[in-house]
RNA sequence: GGGCGGAUAGCUCAGCCGGUUAGAGCAUCGGCUUUACAAGCCGGGGGUCGCAGGUUCGAACCCUGCUCCGCCUACCA
């Protein structure tokens, strides 16, 4: 510190987080182990394809903001991270890598392949969060494919059997014919295409013509009844007739029902197996017949007759033209109409039939809503989208999925009668296909000893929305090795201490040093103790009294609030009957420069690593910091560079300081003025005197000499009897410290770095420094009491401040704290550092008022010297400054030496003889160069 | 169809529980470099607060309607 610093290029800025001197990562060991938990149920991205983007960077970037609060907070930090590593979207980014026909390969390569690039992205995106100044705890780390979350997802599929919560059905389902998987409601989306409704004739047995309306004439041989609303008097005498189909030539019957709307089409509806959602409620609701025409690979069957073997897409042109052929196309009429896509491949879904495990859902939705109600969300609209998505849903949740890369269903059946043979607990995580039921070797209903294994595995968010319960080992995973599973004894436990009381009683770093030399770091590890759990117990309470469970955060991004953070709510109210979270952070997107969403397929993606190296990681997050929370945020270069400046500003600031600090060697106790240097003296008895190094992290290298003769807790702040600009600048600095608090606790982190990047800029830097500098010109011991009192104010000032960007910019802020602060602190780290305490009896609204003047003469005394063409450090002899107010003249007269510094003036003359120009201003000044 | 969010300077945004002359950054124009910072500092110009009504002494802010953008949601086959 001291030397001059052009603005390093290097990346991270300043600091490496790679090595150990620079403090990024978690460190709960250090917090006292009585504070409370603050849990975080930290989002697991898919490391599948290593698409990450700038949009992640801001989004995890956010929470985190948030996170280095609560830490400072001194709240104990549970920041644990997950990959997302099973499930459809590993299998697809791993088939189009390699190209992969899923048919033409083994389950076992295909497994081999998915785990080799699981672990290739897991890495890509540790070295990136590391990069950025993520402060997770990389020893509480899961990917959802290993054994724990295996385990997990096993038992919980085992536990909602057993409550009836878990079914085995035969019914149709969402089906992806690319990805010949069956799918979850909320695996599809909907999109609007453009279509035909085709008016077909059809026959019925009393020869009648009848106009019937359909975008979908390749499903005329699925078509199992004709219906008509009952209200609809054209078609009631239809009631007992037949109606022959064409081209197929069979015959359904008419039914009628209240939901067919009479003003569309011709009023008539076919209704097929299944064409949609709709054909599948009639199926269910009036046990129609079923003729089942379309088969997993998405191609007609033989009961289609000559369409056998043609894509659903190629029957429906094949279909037309024959109908058309046969005169039977009486009207076409273009429409848009919603197809359900499968999310992942953008494919048309089908409705097809093959049994399933489902988690029963549409009869507890009040029970979701109501827990949906227990959540604080931030930001509160967000909520909206849960209770509709909730309201809307149709489908039970279908957890099977014909696919390979997941989590395999702990579950065989008797070859003989189907019954299903379910694992014990303490077997799990098993793989049905390679192993046999431990505990038993026969069918419990018909004594075969041939088991088939369950092939399907489960839904990927079958294990994610078991996030919380991975976090708080609810399955009682014991690892084999150090590198995973969870080690929730990090967090300590000690509820008997009033958390509250001694978060107060840490006021300040002293106080803080104390506590933290009292810390029993005899850490409870109670590894072992987790095997001692009743299995059958499951109420989590241990994780309850460590209170990671329920998790205080869960932060996410607003597309999955259907999947992850529904399903997550789903399966603790299953479980535990409680909700699994209590705070819900939904962030926004990353945008492109033109407002659209960022994406790696789009092509508008902007890598996070080319602007860290850029720029540094502290901008890319400044960057990150504008988006208010929920709202997207475009991307934009200049704003990164922006925050690098300010990265530069605060470097600078800080060394303006230090350097002052430094050059107190200069001093010495005979050229000190006696009247007013009782606080100079002090420090330099301090400097002399070794006893009293005992307040410093005190060494005997350069650097330390360097400031040893200042101590900035010599004395309190607030009994320094300080000028007004000082006051001033405590003042609006606890206003700003406040606000900040204020602002962090509502989790609106983007007014909290504006205002503490405007206080910096405007107070701190462009008026409290400007003022102040000239006094450190001067070379008269006269000034020493002035300069050290400054010293002492903005110590504290910019220590506090960067305390308050530390969650925002954590690389310089560590690299400032190490370099220059830690001097004269004892924590090993400003992110393990006490957030200021905000102290009212700082609060002097009367200085206020005072430099007000000093500010009015200032902003008068700029454009002057713009108009005089002058630059803004060049002296003047003489400031005159006039008022017509006797107050003014006053306050004027008592800051004469701060206003003469502000205005780099030598002599300040004023007068109230007001016979100027200045129209209604209160003060007016002039200059003599 | 229903809902949510947004529309403020050339650009990106803040301000919004009503209250002087609507702010910031970037861009632009002008000036200024030994004394924290030229990757800097100082100053200037620039706005019918989407449109139309209403409430009020007073509206960017509250109410009603509309337009456009983004998103969520929806069985019209």
């Amino acid at each position: 510190m001291g030397e001059r610093q052009n603005a390093p290029m290097t990346t991270p800025f300043f600091c490496d987080s790679n090595s150990n001197s620079c403090s990024l990562n978690a460190e709960n060991a250090d917090a006292p182990v009585f504070s409370p938990t603050f849990s975080i149920d930290t989002p697991p991205p898919y490391v599948s394809s290593a698409h990450l983007h700038v949009g992640h960077a801001m989004s995890y970037s956010q929470a985190e903001f948030i996170i280095r609060y609560k830490r400072m907070k001194g709240f104990n930090i549970f920041y644990p991270m997950g990959f997302d590593d099973n499930g459809l979207p590993t299998e697809r980014y791993v088939e189009k890598k390699y190209k992969i026909n899923k048919s033409k390969i083994t389950r076992d390569e295909f497994i081999d392949l998915c785990l080799k690039e699981t672990k290739i992205g897991i890495n890509t995106y540790k070295e990136l969060w590391q990069a950025l100044g993520i402060s997770v705890d990389w020893d509480l780390t899961y990917s959802t494919i290993d054994g724990k979350c295996r385990k997990t997802s096993q038992k919980s599929f085992i536990e909602l059997y057993d409550k009836k919560l878990v079914e085995r059905r035969n019914e149709p389902i969402i089906w992806c014919p690319l990805c010949r998987t069956s799918l979850a409601q909320a695996d599809i989306t909907i999109e609007e295409f453009d279509g035909v409704l085709y008016d077909i004739e059809f026959i019925s047995s009393s020869e009648e013509k009848l106009i019937i309306s359909t975008t979908r004439p390749e499903l005329l041989g699925a078509c199992v009844a004709i219906y008509a609303n009952p209200s609809d008097s054209r078609y009631l005498h239809l009631k007992d007739e037949l109606i022959k189909i064409p081209i197929y030539n069979h015959t359904v019957p008419v039914k009628f029902d209240e939901s067919v709307e009479t003003e569309y089409g011709t009023g008539l509806m076919m209704v097929c197996t299944w064409g949609d959602a709709e054909d599948v409620k009639k199926w269910k609701e009036h046990k129609l017949e079923t003729a089942i025409i379309i088969e997993p690979s998405g191609k007609l069957n033989e009961k289609a007759g000559d369409y056998k073997g043609i894509s659903v897409k190629d029957a429906k042109k094949v279909i037309v033209e024959d109908l058309k052929k046969l005169s039977l196309i009486k009207n076409e009429k273009k429409l848009k109409h919603n197809v359900g896509i499968h999310d992942r491949c953008g494919t048309a879904v089908e409705f097809i039939q093959t049994p399933q495990w489902f988690i029963p859902i549409l009869d507890y939705k009040d029970k979701f809503i109501e827990a949906g109600n227990k959540l604080n969300w931030y930001p509160a609209f967000m909520k909206t989208r849960y209770d509709e998505w909730v309201q809307n849903i149709k489908w039970d949740w279908n957890i099977s999925r014909q696919r390979f890369y997941g989590v395999p269903f702990p579950v065989w059946y008797c070859s003989r009668c189907n019954q299903p043979i379910i694992a014990k607990e303490d077997e799990l995580p098993v793989d049905p296909v390679v192993s046999r039921p431990k505990h038993t070797d026969i069918c419990p209903i018909c004594g075969n000893n041939e088991f088939i294994p369950e092939k399907d595995v489960m839904d990927t968010w079958m294990t994610s929305s078991m996030t919380p319960f991975i976090n708080s080992n609810w399955a009682n995973f014991v690892s084999d090795d150090n590198n995973s599973g969870h080690n929730i004894s990090k967090i300590n436990n000690n509820d008997n201490i009033s958390n509250s009381d001694n978060i107060k009683g840490r006021a300040d770093n002293i106080a803080n040093d104390a506590i933290n030399k009292n810390i029993n770091n005899d850490i409870i590890v109670k590894n072992k103790n987790i095997d001692n759990y009743n299995l059958s117990d499951t109420n989590l309470n241990e994780a309850k009294n460590k209170k990671i469970f329920p998790m205080t955060l869960r932060p996410q991004a607003q597309e999955i609030i259907r999947t992850w953070l529904f399903y997550t709510v789903v399966k603790s109210i299953y479980h535990t009957g409680n909700i699994p979270f209590e705070n819900v952070m939904i962030s926004g997107w990353g945008l492109d420069k033109s407002g659209k969403k960022m994406s790696k397929s789009l092509g508008n993606f902007v890598a996070p690593e080319e602007i860290i190296e850029k720029y540094s990681a502290d901008a890319l997050r400044y960057w990150a910091a504008k988006a208010n929370l929920g709202q997207d945020l475009r991307f934009s270069e200049e704003d990164v560079a922006n925050g690098r400046r300010l990265l530069i500003k605060i470097w600078n600031a800080v060394r303006f300081l230090a350097t002052n600090i430094d050059s107190l060697k200069s001093f010495s106790a005979d050229n000190v003025d006696n009247a007013d240097s009782e606080l100079l003296n002090a420090n330099l008895a301090d400097a002399n005197n070794k006893d009293g190094y005992n307040n410093y992290n005190y060494n005997n290298d350069d650097d330390n000499n360097k400031y040893s003769r200042f101590n900035p807790y010599k004395e309190d702040i607030s009994k320094l009897n300080l000028p007004a600009v000082d006051s001033w600048l405590l003042t609006e600095f606890e206003k700003t410290l406040k606000l900040c608090g204020e602002y962090f606790e509502s989790y609106e982190y983007s007014s909290a770095i504006r205002t503490v990047g405007d206080f910096f800029y405007n107070i701190y830097c462009d008026n409290y420094l400007e003022i102040i500098k000239n006094i450190f010109w001067e070379e008269s011991p006269l000034f020493n009491n002035r300069k050290i009192q400054s010293l002492n104010v903005m110590y504290y000032v910019s220590f506090n401040t960067l305390k308050l960007f530390a969650p925002f910019l954590p690389f310089i802020s560590e690299e400032l704290y190490l370099s220059f602060y830690k001097h004269f602190e004892t924590g090993k780290s400003i992110h393990l550092s006490v957030w200021p305490e905000y102290r009212h009896e700082l609060i002097n609204e009367s200085s206020i008022k005072q430099v007000n003047v000093i500010l009015a003469i200032l902003e008068s005394s700029r454009k002057l010297r713009t108009n005089l063409n002058l630059h803004q450090n060049h002296k003047v002899k003489r400031l005159f400054a006039y008022s017509a107010d006797e107050q003014i003249i006053e306050t004027i007269q008592n800051l004469s030496a701060d206003i003469m510094s502000a205005c780099r003036a030598e002599e300040l003359v004023v007068s109230n003889k007001a016979d100027f120009r200045a129209g209604d201003a209160d003060i007016y000044i002039s200059f003599e160069n």
